[in-house]
DNA sequence: GGGTACATGTAATCAGTTACATGATTTA
DNA sequence: TAAATCATGTAACTGATTACATGTACCC
């Protein structure tokens, strides 16, 4: 049962969930993760049914399955999987910031495509991050003074890309 | 040989690459990447060996190996490739962008660590996010006049972004 | 009481990552 | 000419994605 730094970011993830509220079911993770960290890292609800087998497996978490209904597996985290989630928040990780942008990657390739396609484009990826700033403000009225202010300051942080891509496409837009 | 849509974006930042300049080997590939579209979607060196292969296979490239000295495989793009690249930047593609950041994530959980820890890692990414700022704006002195617009303008929104990231992490760190 | 949507999970595949390996060039 | 670095590639593993599957609750 070792305990190696084989631990990717999903890992993290379902660590620092269950660490802030023990007893979790993959199902409740994958709630929590739609309407948060799921916005800018999205990953199929499929891991957050491996990965804490992974974590169990490791000594990280501990699983309790109920017996009957909808046998519905139970989460919990030990000291060990506790101390991990610590020493990786104890280091400040420098790694860059990964972008992953299909509107961005079609622009960078858009002299092969016409100038009206590029215009198609702006526009549809303008009016997309105005959606989405819409679905961050409506979310943060919701969630507002239940969330943590480190989650405020996250949703916070995303609204305001928004806003930077929303400004950017529209300048593509008019831009000839 | 079938081209269906088992295409990934791995696989039109090739075929958008070798589309843009015919007769590419894998290390020009990875070299051309380094200091564009690396920065936001970083990528090992090694997809650039196998996914063209995968295209050849597609029937979307075809591949000539030199025969003597380093035996370096080139590239070229077929019809179909161009085709399958031409129909990919017809769709104006809506999926979200995704902003993979273990900084944020970090922030996200650090409740869960002292708030010494969280001062820490709001200094440590200001300082990341002005060096990665200054490295773009290297890059654009230094690639400036020979880029596409288009280049430029996806280079713009990086710069953009770590201006806002910096701003951001400033405020983390100042606030109490 | 039948249909629909939610809830919970598994299986198979494959892209992506890590690690290794070797031949050319350059440099000291 | 030795050593370091650049150039070019391959192999193995595994996490991530897709797709499927089944049970439970609700609603009309």
């Amino acid at each position: 049962m070792p305990s190696p730094p084989n631990l990717t970011s999903t890992s993290y993830v379902v660590l620092g969930l269950v660490a802030g509220c023990d007893g979790m079911t993959s199902y409740e993770m994958k709630q929590l993760v739609a309407c948060s960290i799921g916005y800018f890292w999205p990953f199929p609800h499929s891991q957050l049914y491996a990965e804490p087998h992974r974590l169990v497996h490791a000594g990280l978490l501990t699983e309790e399955t109920e017996p009957g209904g909808r046998r519905r597996t139970t989460y919990r985290i030990t000291a060990r999987g506790r101390r991990a989630l610590a020493d990786w928040l104890a280091v400040p990780s420098t790694e860059p910031t990964e972008i992953r942008d299909l509107g961005l990657l079609k622009l960078f390739f858009s002299a092969q495509a016409g100038p009206d396609q590029r215009a198609a484009l702006a526009d549809v990826q303008h009016k997309a991050h105005l959606e989405r700033l819409r679905e961050y403000q409506e979310l943060r009225e919701q969630v507002g003074p239940l969330a943590t202010p480190e989650a405020l300051a996250t949703l916070e942080m995303g609204m305001r890309f928004e806003q930077l891509a929303v400004a950017f496409w529209a300048e593509q837009t008019d831009e000839r």
